[in-house]
DNA sequence: CTAATATTCGACTGTACAGTCGAATATTAA
DNA sequence: TTAATATTCGACTGTACAGTCGAATATTAG
């Protein structure tokens, strides 16, 4: 009379089901907007049986987070692990992110707006964002000291980095996405390496 | 029995009032968690009165983001009416806004990250934005065009200075905001002067 | 003064929505 | 098979809130 294993992965997979009917009722419209029992509709359930799957809205709404930032951390792990230089490894970075995001544009856009619309504290998923955080700016403290970055205040820079990369990312028409090999240029021609000039 | 000028004007002032009340309210709630109990206890009048003034919760909103675009723009016309280079302005214009944005926090703020958190078509702050972001637009080609930026695509450079921008005056922690000098600084390091070198 | 008009308001109404209830059905273990 | 447990659901409940109503008060013009 125990769970088995297949009645816990198809939990899983109805949960997962629910969390991509959400994800989509909250990309049209936002996440004020979308309703339980849109959600619902959406991802094929009766509303009460959200509730047998997630205890509240706002559960849904950060498993959703949680699961996304663990994915963008998993991708991101073995470009980090890669002892390459300061530099190389910000590049790959945000390139891969951009990648990410462009395979997965709701999800993704979804991952990075969503702080300035919620301000709960103490979220599971803001200590992966943290972290993701804290290892860029540490990447840029290492790149202006071994000369890779223009010599900056790094804090700026990570604001200044921050918002570029959301702008070129998010911001405007989703129809004409940025693409790496832009993203790579532009980079390379902004953040003039001091040392190569 | 005409309608004296000073009643005219008082009138405009409690709708100031309101509005300053209900920016206050924004704040501290979101657009979505404000509502107009709360706008009017925060702007000293009964529920009612402000549905003497206004005809909705949406024109209150409105009326903010209009009142806002139109002090923009009247603080850059006088920018862009000098007929510097186009990098000279560019810069200015970041620079007045980042001003602005620092003396006004709350209402810059809340300028420039609605358009994410709203959609609904046609708002009439709209125009002042877009005639914004057409002159940016246009003096980053002329720049690009005279050499004074990198040759890069100009969409691609609007949004990453679009971003970078945003990410300077509006991320982060309020406690130590970004300073005039900072900005010039930074936007001067990293889009070199292609002529410069 | 009086009457017209302008302003103010709290109480009320209607609606949208998060979350619950209790019953129905499906699945599993014995 | 039976009984326990897991899953599903639409209808219901309670609440929060935008917007209205009608009456009260204040101001102005003559």
């Amino acid at each position: 009379m125990t769970i088995s294993k297949r009645q816990l992965e198809e939990r899983e997979l109805r949960k997962e089901r629910i969390l991509t009917g959400a994800l989509n009722v909250f990309k049209k419209k936002g996440i004020e907007g979308a309703t339980m029992d849109e959600i619902a509709a959406s991802s094929g359930f009766g509303k009460a049986t959200l509730y047998y799957y997630f205890h509240s809205k706002e559960e849904v709404f950060s498993a959703i987070l949680v699961n996304g930032w663990e994915s963008i951390w998993m991708s991101l792990e073995p470009i980090i692990a890669s002892e390459k230089s300061p530099r190389k490894t910000f590049i790959s970075i945000l390139l891969r992110i951009a990648e990410n995001a462009r395979s997965n544009q709701g999800l993704y856009s979804f991952l990075f707006n969503v702080p300035k619309l919620i301000n709960i504290e103490e979220q599971p998923w803001k200590s992966y964002q943290n972290r993701l955080y804290a290892i860029i700016q540490g990447l840029l403290e290492d790149g202006v000291m071994a000369g890779e970055f223009p010599p900056l205040d790094t804090q700026l820079l990570f604001k200044a980095m921050g918002g570029l990369f959301m702008g070129l990312v998010f911001m405007g028409d989703r129809e004409t996405p940025v693409s790496e090999k832009e993203i790579e240029n532009l980079l390379n021609q902004l953040i003039t390496n001091p040392t190569q000039k």
